[in-house]
RNA sequence: GGACGUGUAGAUCAGCUGGUUAGAUCGCAGCUCUGAUAAAGCUGAGGUCGGAGGUUCGAGUCCUCCCACGUCCA
């Protein structure tokens, strides 16, 4: 006996499932089941494990999810495993603002052990938290208990001994790290983390590879440094620590070579970089200006718009942007380069030139005599770039562009030329790399000169007496033209407030010329969805991207297994713990049993074979897109288990949120693997990591706006999952084009909700963050589109089910969740009627439509077809058969038996079918229309959960194409019917007499001809005929087809559009029966076929006509009385049923009606049509009354008022 | 600056190798239908298809230029 249902609560509905799949243990027995099955391998990209999932997160996880359980109930065996990312700098900065940590030094302090604990304990805290909201995602996974995991943050770092019990059921015993290094290893089950010594360890191995071939060097990069701190820092550090403060800025002219007494004018902030000077830079469309000083007849180059610019007066009277940043008072207003050189003695104007004429100047630097500008290579030596020397390259250049489109070059604050010190600053860096120049470093890490800088050696930099010294120097030299005192925002430490400086530090880098390779590769794979042309992103990527810089100044992360002899630059790189071991000649001991992070792993030293020298491991950690690129060999044991690892590399797919990936984690992966398998498979096929990527794009919010934490308009995954329900946020997900962004909802951060979790109410989530109101329209649509509908089929079946005592036979049941092909006692689907057959055939088109899109990776046209289905399902097939459900209440009658096998099979399959993407639904619905209410542990042999269902498959025997073109055709001439009625003012109620139709296609006739009764029914027309064709109903309207005269008439066509329609009927009608003509149109003989011509239909009168698609209808319009009469009882019923859900009167109620009217014929109405009345609306008696009942309702029947009432009967 | 993409109804998007009156969904208005439904059906208003040229019998579609927006890039 089936549960009666209530409304569908579908998020209630939802907690129950998860605590039905919790004690059944239903994960578990779907891995059993399909222990042993094909393969079908999924990758999953790691997720940061660095904060609570937000609504953000789910899409992606919905797509894993959903086609893990396609692949599962069609037999595959699966690995279930998730990944965590667990390493790099967003986890570092969390942790730092947890510990009130501001600076490298201030960690070094704290002790690096302790802070890369307090990583590795925040990672597991949020993999626990991620583990749960994934849990309550519906995400079917080898998840590790969240409590376990929590418990291992708990003790991490201290010695203590403690047990777990891992996914797979097995007792571990250890020290916590001992432990934690091996979450996710082969035995254990559970997620991978990119932490894990395996994954940690794969990356050496894959460094050794680019080792051996000599991939790896050491190259430079130019960073924001504090001397003090003696530490870089990173972007977002700077961005925390900007500041008002003033600096002497100056003005200095350099001489251009060969030209006598002419001069570049420079202007810098920073006067210590002047030391390091070896480059000029203009905008080349940019005019300069030639003026002559009258103090010495020096003449000037710089930007024409400077002369006389105003420079920062906006700042002098507005300040810089924050009210705290005013111009500050002992600061005199900036004068205009003109003031300047009025003030020391005059000038004039020479010419205006482009600035494209002063590049390839060469010009004498200002601190040439410095050795560090003598040196070959620039200072440190660069061993490939020994022609050069700073003082030898000094020349003008084009400054170029940004990755914006802006100039890096503008007038305004400077002169126009802009000094470059590649040593000194990130862009001269770039630009510097780029044309050739030696580099010129001149900072140690104490911020203060190195050697090769005379005067200045052991100077602090940012010492206001060095900028004093630099003035000196100019003046003695005479380049010296002015100096001020400038304000203006600059980077600070935001902790120690030290004015940061930038400084060339050293990086490592693995050349990437091997990058065809890759392409190759990238070229074996299917890039999905085809529209966004992931394919050639990748490849374009690939084709410019430069060297990859594989380091960071940090502490927690991959330990680089680069080790140096610092003493010869000599570096080896470690492809394994095994093979440190065997080198290690000191500090072995110590790292042992620690996992291979800082601050243990260096400790180890090894000796250079070459000098004998010590070498030490670098300080650096890796790019974490290391971490998440090695995942194809580390989490499927390459390294130890290789058979293992190649029953599942290639992934068959991953997938992932694509904005950015294409340089991250797809590039990693690809780069990873075609170097992992270059000297192990012969081709890119076999070096690819996986066959087949899904991107989908970025969650939004409703306006179309990013969503930020900051600002509170981020949705917290349980906001949404227990606001809006689980199954409907993944049909948004799944139903959405994966190419384009997802318009998810909007939070009101203001708006506090308590959440009614599985594990009780919440006001705040675990972070402490208030929950607030979320609302979605798109969710409301999708449940008012597809749930609901789909749960009130539901529903309307078990209701009538119970109320008639419909119960599945053992046999029907085993045979709609596939266990066998068809029930013996069930009504044949051959003596069904056709609606019935129709339905089931359509349903097995919609299987059909689901193998194939889920098997190409497109759910999303799967949700199309199956919402298409449902509507079918709901306005068609049950509205149309309402009537068989509710009649006679005696079982024996086949036909409403077949009605109820046939909706039965179809919701039943139908639940199979949706079950990967809404599980929860489709699991209530399972439960009760499936499973018996006793616990018999067999189940009668049947699936106790839809997910251990296999997947429909078609059964060709119930599929007929051509029964669903019929009913569509039926389907088409009821919409055209009610097209009619509404054009001509017929409502539906009014019966008419004859319906008339015609179509060219006989095969399209004779079925509207079959399903007559069902349009006559729904366009309530007593007869249906069927002619050869509506001559005498209509007109026909004839128009050019210009598809085929175009070629044939060229020019000739826009005659032929005017007049061919004019010709009308008596000249063309041979052509609407299928013969040729021709015509004479301007002179012209014109050769027309049936195909030239599009006819369309016109009505006559009596008729109310119209065509659509090659079928043709004319409805009759001519109401006898008795047509009225009987429309008028309709009217009367349907008023009757209105006041009687007006009136709140339970379906069984029997009434008694009471009407006034002065309308006779209203009287004979109802005398004739009292039985059909009184039948619908259960009356047991229709009194008329003279006066107007009390409480009665006045309603229009026909085209008369009557006031209508009615009563219970008692 | 380059590459790629986008620009069509109030909103979100379709529109295939050029073809007739440019569609769908939501929203709005009206009507209809309704004893499972939070529905459904029909109709209507609303579009100089970003702009300007060009190719063509014919351009939302192809070409050129321009404008706006987005993404990526030394």
């Amino acid at each position: 006996m089936f549960q009666s249902v209530a409304d569908s609560d579908f998020i209630p509905g939802e907690h129950s499932v998860l605590s039905l799949w919790q004690r059944r243990q239903i994960f578990q027995q779907l891995r059993r089941k399909n222990t042993g099955g094909k393969r079908w391998s999924f990758l999953d990209g790691p997720i940061t494990a660095n904060n609570p999932m937000g609504v953000h997160h789910a899409w992606g996880r919905t797509y894993k999810d959903t086609y893990q359980r396609f692949f599962a109930m069609t037999g595959h065996e699966l690995r279930y495993q998730n990944g965590f990312d667990c390493q790099g700098l967003w986890v570092e900065v969390e942790v730092e603002k947890q510990l009130g940590l501001g600076t490298k030094t201030a960690v070094n302090e704290y002790g690096i052990d302790r802070f890369v604990n307090e990583c590795k304990r925040r990672v597991l805290r949020f993999a626990a938290r991620q583990t749960e909201q994934s849990i309550r995602l519906g995400y079917w996974m080898d998840w590790d208990d969240p409590d376990q995991l929590r418990q291992l943050a708990e003790t991490l770092g201290t010695d203590e001994e403690v047990t777990i019990t891992v996914p797979s059921g097995l007792q571990e015993k250890g020290t916590t790290h001992q432990l934690v290094e091996k979450l996710g290893s082969p035995g254990w089950g559970g997620s991978y983390f990119t932490f894990s010594t395996e994954n940690n360890e794969t990356i050496w191995t894959f460094l050794k590879k680019c080792f051996e071939r000599g991939k790896i060097y050491q190259g430079h990069d130019v960073m924001p440094w504090s001397g003090r701190g003696g530490s870089a820092y990173s972007q977002m550090e700077i961005a925390e620590g900007r500041r008002l403060t003033t600096h002497k800025s100056v003005f200095v002219r350099f001489p251009i070579k060969d030209r006598d007494n002419e001069f570049l004018l420079i202007w810098t902030t920073t006067p210590w970089t002047l030391t390091s000077n070896v480059g000029a830079a203009v905008n080349p469309d940019l005019e300069y200006i030639r003026i002559k000083a009258n103090k010495d007849d020096a003449v000037y180059y710089f930007a024409k718009e400077n002369l006389n610019y105003q420079r920062l007066s906006t700042e002098f009277k507005e300040g810089f942007g924050r009210p705290e940043w005013k111009w500050p008072d002992n600061v005199p207003k900036l004068r205009t380069l003109a003031q300047i050189f009025k003030e020391q003695g005059g000038f004039e104007e020479l010419e205006t030139i482009k600035g494209t004429d002063l590049v390839g100047l060469a010009y004498e630097g200002p601190f040439d005599d410095l050795p560090a500008q003598q040196l070959n290579g620039g200072y440190p030596v660069d061993e490939n770039n020994l022609e050069v020397t700073g003082a030898g390259w000094h020349q003008v250049i084009d400054g170029g562009r940004d990755s914006r489109g802006n100039a890096h070059v503008v007038a305004g604050e400077g002169t126009g030329i802009v000094h470059m010190a590649p040593g000194c600053g990130d862009i001269d860096h770039k630009i510097g790399t780029s044309m050739g120049m030696p580099i010129i470093a001149p900072l140690k890490d104490d911020g203060t000169y190195s050697d090769e800088f005379g005067e200045f050696s052991g100077r602090e930099a940012i010492a206001p007496e060095t900028a004093e010294l630099v003035f000196e120097k100019l003046k003695d030299k005479g380049l010296l033209v002015g100096v001020e005192t400038y304000p203006h925002i600059y980077p600070h430490c935001w902790r120690t407030g030290d004015e940061l400086v930038f400084r060339l530090v050293d990086e490592w880098f693995i050349n990437m010329d091997w990058r065809d390779e890759i392409k190759e590769v990238t070229r074996q794979i299917r890039w999905l969805p085809d529209s966004i042309d992931g394919q050639d992103r990748e490849v374009e990527w690939l084709t410019n991207m430069s060297d990859w810089m594989i380091s960071k100044k940090r502490f927690w992360g991959l330990a680089l297994p680069i080790w140096v002899d610092d003493q010869t630059g000599d570096f080896e790189v470690i492809g394994s713990l095994a093979e440190l071991k065997e080198r290690a000649v000191e500090g072995w001991d110590d790292f042992e049993g620690q996992t291979p992070h800082r601050p243990w792993i260096d400790r180890v030293k090894i000796r250079n074979p070459n000098s004998g020298n010590l070498m030490s491991r670098i300080e650096d950690v890796g790019n974490p897109w290391l971490d998440a690129g090695i995942v194809p060999f580390s989490t499927m044991h390459y390294n130890h288990d290789h058979e293992e690892w190649q029953k599942w590399y290639p992934a068959d797919l991953v997938t992932e949120c694509f904005p950015g990936q294409f340089r991250n984690w797809f590039y990693s992966m690809l780069s990873l693997s075609t170097m992992m398998r270059y000297d192990e498979a012969d081709n890119a096929i076999g070096r690819r990591p996986f066959k087949t990527l899904l991107g989908h794009r970025l969650v939004q919010n409703e306006q179309g706006k990013p969503m930020h934490k900051s600002d509170g308009t981020a949705i917290w995954f349980e906001e949404a999952a227990e606001q809006l329900g689980v199954d409907t946020m993944r049909w948004m997900y799944l139903a959405q084009n994966p190419a384009t962004d997802l318009r998810f909802g909007t939070r009101y951060p203001d708006d506090s909700v308590t959440l009614l979790t599985p594990d009780g109410p919440i006001s705040e989530t675990r972070e402490g963050i208030p929950t607030a109101r979320v609302t979605s329209g798109p969710a409301d649509e999708t449940r008012r589109r597809i749930l609901i509908p789909l749960w009130n089929c539901y529903k309307f079946f078990v209701d009538y089910a119970i109320a008639d005592g419909f119960l599945p036979s053992a046999e029907l049941r085993r045979s709609v969740v596939g266990h066998s092909s068809s029930a013996d006692d069930q009504t044949s689907v051959g003596n069904r009627p056709e609606i019935d057959r129709w339905i089931l055939s359509n349903l097995q088109s919609l299987i059909e439509v689901a193998h194939q899109e889920f098997r190409e990776y497109n759910v999303a046209a799967f949700c199309e077809a199956a919402e298409r289905f449902v509507d079918d399902l709901s306005n068609w097939y049950i509205r149309r058969n309402r009537r068989r459900f509710w009649r006679s209440k005696d079982a024996a009658d086949s036909d409403k038996t077949a009605a109820y096998e046939t909706l039965y099979e179809v919701l039943v399959t139908v639940c199979r079918l949706l079950a990967p993407c809404i599980p929860f639904l489709t699991e209530r619905m399972y439960q009760n229309l499936v499973m018996d209410d006793d616990d018999s542990p067999d189940r009668n042999g049947l699936p106790v959960s839809i997910h251990l269902c296999d997947y429909p498959v078609v059964n060709t025997g119930l599929l007929d194409t051509e029964l669903n073109q019929r009913m569509e055709c039926a389907q088409r001439v009821v919409r055209l019917g009610h097209h009619l009625r509404e054009e001509n003012a017929l409502r539906v109620r009014q019966p008419l007499a004859e319906l008339q139709f015609a179509a060219s296609d006989s095969s399209i006739a004779d079925a509207i001809d079959q399903l007559s009764d069902v349009i006559s029914e729904e366009l309530n027309v007593k007869k249906i005929n069927r002619r050869p064709n509506l001559d005498d109903k209509v007109g026909y309207a004839y128009k050019p087809n210009l598809k085929t005269l175009g070629p044939k008439y060229g020019k000739l066509l826009g005659v032929l559009r005017k007049k061919l329609p004019a010709l009308g009927d008596t000249v063309l009608s041979p052509l609407r029966l299928g013969e040729n003509l021709v015509l004479e149109v301007d002179g012209h003989a014109v050769d027309l076929t049936p195909e030239d011509v599009l006819i369309s239909t016109e009505q006559a009168a009596d008729w109310v006509c119209g065509d659509d698609a090659g079928i043709q209808v004319a409805i009759s319009t001519t109401l006898t009385d008795d047509l009225i009469c009987e429309g008028m009882s309709r009217d009367f019923v349907r008023h009757i049923q209105q006041s009687r859900k007006d009136a709140g009167l339970d379906i069984q109620d029997r009434i008694e009606i009471g009407w006034h009217g002065k309308d006779n014929f209203i009287e004979a109405m109802i005398k004739e049509w009292a039985e059909y009345i009184c039948g619908e609306t259960l009356a047991d008696t229709i009194t008329r009354s003279d006066t107007p009942p009390s409480n009665g309702k006045l309603v229009r029947v026909g085209e008369s008022d009557v006031t209508v009432r009615i009563l219970r009967s008692v």
